[in-house]
DNA sequence: AGACTCTACTGCAGATTGCAGTAGAGTCAA
DNA sequence: TTGACTCTACTGCAATCTGCAGTAGAGTCT
């Protein structure tokens, strides 16, 4: 019956920590920042505050009338204790889904083509991620940023989602190099090249050292 | 009623496409390297066998006795049908959760220790995942790896790996030395010094050049 | 006046997780 | 030789999370 804060609750609860927002602008600000860090679905963040409420870590005002009601939700003192003790708790290890590579791993089931398609469309979703970084971080200059307080914090954030990005980027371009060079996408296994490769790695060394 | 193949099942119809496996063997299989790509819990992972069986796409032999059984799960031909039809599908976009990066985005609600210990955490998790990739790369030359005719698709997936892990840890050393330079995880905020990283990130260059 | 978009949500089915529980087989020490 | 422990080999269940469809008001544009 008690609802359980998650680590989600707390992300949401960080959030109101910096002003009182709507379900609906939550959602809008977890699409801006959260997301690169704690990506959840918009069905969520709408769930979330209403659980903060039920433990008493939030209050909500309904403002508005029927259908367009909008729930305005502020932080209580309760909730910004619980967000302290928060910090210090075990964070939970990273989680990486990249169906790409899932495709990469199994690519002998199709065809070239498909594994070329599916590393482009890798491209193109990383590629948006990291014009919206980049953008972000034009509106701290420019003063567009409601919380320049936070630009230290956001500065560290940002350097690792870039060089993230950047080092996808990198790997696609070696990764399209060579799979050029395949006669198929099958059964090509240890030659001299796969097996140079393999012993860099295995060295732990990258063979994009270039 | 009837079940719906997801990424997950072509996972695992993937993995039943090298050979037959118990769902035991699929747990233990799926840990060694679908989990990098595409981490799933356990339970799931004795859950997708029983769908494909129910699809058409694999078929099960009941082995030992009682409570001892082994399910035995082997690939159809409709199952490789199945599975060359996926690799011309739509890809999902990535997604990356990384709770260290939250605990970071809101540090200022702790001790500069909490967030340094989240850091730690962090590089321990990727520490893990880096050195157990450099030892799967080693089976594939001491012809410890069962099948060396994919080490090609291993070789790739490897190096994005590989890639991943020294950027996520050349991050960190910055991380750690910028966060040194702190005052306090509070309201540091824009200073001549994050001003400038702010301004390489704006431009899409990354601090860490060095 | 009708079509469309944006704000602002809710309900529901289905996907996924974590945890506890069951049970046999093998090891190792007192 | 018996009790403790670990490893194999799963299943059941509650709770979390997602995706999609649906509702409804307000503003815009044609």
């Amino acid at each position: 019956m008690a609802a359980r804060a998650t680590t989600s609750s707390y992300a949401v609860l960080a959030l109101l920590s910096l002003r009182s927002w709507t379900g609906y602008e939550l959602t809008q600000q977890a699409q801006r920042s959260l997301r690169y860090a704690w990506p959840k679905s918009e069905r969520l963040l709408y769930a979330e505050p209403k659980k903060l409420v039920e433990l008493g870590l939030a209050t909500v005002e309904h403002e508005g009338t029927g259908n367009g009601t909008r729930n305005v939700y502020t932080i209580t003192d309760a909730g910004r204790r619980a967000l302290n003790e928060w910090t210090s708790t075990r964070t939970q290890a990273p989680r990486l889904e990249i169906e790409a590579l899932l495709r990469l791993l199994f690519a002998d089931h199709g065809s070239r083509e498909d594994l070329l398609a599916a590393l482009d469309e890798f491209e193109g979703d990383i590629g948006e991620h990291h014009r919206a970084i980049v953008e972000l971080m034009g509106t701290y200059l420019d003063g567009g940023h409601p919380f320049p307080e936070r630009t230290h914090l956001s500065v560290l954030f940002a350097t690792f989602q870039i060089e993230m990005f950047k080092s996808f980027e990198r790997w696609l371009e070696f990764a399209r190099s060579e799979i050029d060079d395949w006669p198929s996408t099958q059964g090509l296994g240890m030659t001299p090249r796969t097996e140079e490769l393999t012993r860099l790695l295995a060295n732990d060394q990258s063979p994009l050292g270039s």
